[in-house]
DNA sequence: TCGGGATTAATTGTATCCAAAGTCAATCAT
DNA sequence: ATGATTGACTTTGGATACAATTAATCCCGA
């Protein structure tokens, strides 16, 4: 089924095994290849990614410590099934953070950024006006990476924010879906460009924490199918 | 010099000397046992802990993740020794989160917190008085801890401020050595109290990000002698 | 048939082993 | 004398072996 990380033979590209397993098992639960609470066992692990123990059992464990796997009541671990409030929390310090980051953008982006976000946009539009949501998803995510680019120099505030974002992102494979979200995602970011335009911090923090709000009802609803507020700040 | 984790004939207590080596190393790390850049091969830190090299590596693989010893050019890792900029960094996130966990504290704490917090101060500034610096340091951390403790349904941005706060106090062992640092400290805490019963969420959040600011300067003034501003929000 | 106890199977914890990769030093050639 | 090449030694990566612990099954008795 799956192809086997460990060749060998052939000269590796001198990435370790390690290293590969960890990606790869993350990746795969970043992106919803295993049920939630589903148990995973060290050794069957190892025979489908045709390794050893030894680097599946590290990964497990650094993966329980970023909170994306959890260990089981008996043994082994499963994929974290968030709650309704862990995802909620997840997505109010996301707001914090990236609120925060973009009150620090605002002060330092520059022309020629402003127009590439503005081309992104475009793109966005364009793709929503055919209906291609899977694009408009695709050039949303760029928009927020360009925006992340400009705080590169901050790595750690980064690594969080990416970090969040990726973890939550698993959940919302099919949020934007629905034209609702694409829409208003689309706003919002048009938003975010009049603000950053305007170079006011405050109203630059206020309009991201209102557009990652969006994204969390968004969520919300298309998870649990009901949205019970909790403001924005 | 150090006793060995396991003693492999004792029933020990369930707690497997794989978290055991973890949570010793990082003691370790946090409170400044090993000089930043020095190297800590496998071996020698297995053989000291009296454990094999397997729990030590997994110890040291988690640590990376959480950037507490960085890979050698070489082979093997050290504790890693931040950079101005990134201790820095460090006080602008928890600027930013321990801002935002006042702010949605002072809208849910009671009046026995208060008094409880009252209290602590008062110890504190008691020891001032007597010139127990470190009496001081010891109610400034309870007196955050008490904080944090409202706000323990939100484990992760709990997680966060605490992991931050931990990262960040193996540099300031002694900062509040300086009656300066322990003075402001107190004072701050004395605002922390006042916008706290005054309710008011905006306040609370622009005192305790300034709490954290001044907590800045004197650290890195401590620890590289004088400050570049960058200014709280 | 149900429950309890014991034996067996499964799985993780820890240690050790072997191989690969790299460092260091010494020696040899220029 | 200096620089390169080689060989030994150190250290890590990955696999495996073995022990310990827990779960599952089966058998026997009530």
């Amino acid at each position: 089924m799956k192809k086997p990380l460990a060749s060998k033979k052939s000269k590796n590209n001198s990435v370790s095994v390690r290293e590969k397993t960890y990606e790869f098992l993350k990746a795969q639960m970043l992106s919803g290849q295993f049920r939630p609470g589903e148990r995973l066992t060290e050794e069957s692990l190892a025979a489908e990614l045709g390794v050893s123990r030894t680097p599946i059992r590290e990964a497990l464990h650094k993966l329980e410590l970023e909170g994306l796997v959890r260990p089981l009541e008996t043994r082994g671990f499963c994929v974290s099934q968030d709650s309704r409030e862990e995802i909620d929390e997840i997505f109010e310090i996301r707001t914090i953070l990236e609120g925060y980051a973009l009150r620090y953008v605002c002060k330092n982006i520059g022309k020629d950024t402003l127009k590439k976000l503005d081309a992104i946009i475009e793109k966005s539009e364009k793709a929503y006006q055919v209906q291609k949501i899977d694009a408009v998803f695709k050039y949303n995510t760029q928009f927020h990476d360009t925006l992340h680019g400009l705080i590169s120099h901050k790595p750690r505030l980064l690594g969080l924010i990416v970090d969040l974002r990726q973890y939550i992102l698993r959940y919302r494979k099919d949020t934007l879906q629905h034209i609702h979200g694409a829409r208003r995602s689309i706003d919002g970011h048009l938003k975010i460009m009049m603000a950053l335009r305007l170079g006011d911090p405050d109203l630059c923090e206020r309009i991201m924490r209102e557009h990652i709000h969006e994204a969390r009802e968004d969520a919300l609803f298309s998870l649990f199918g009901k949205i019970k507020d909790g403001g924005v700040s």
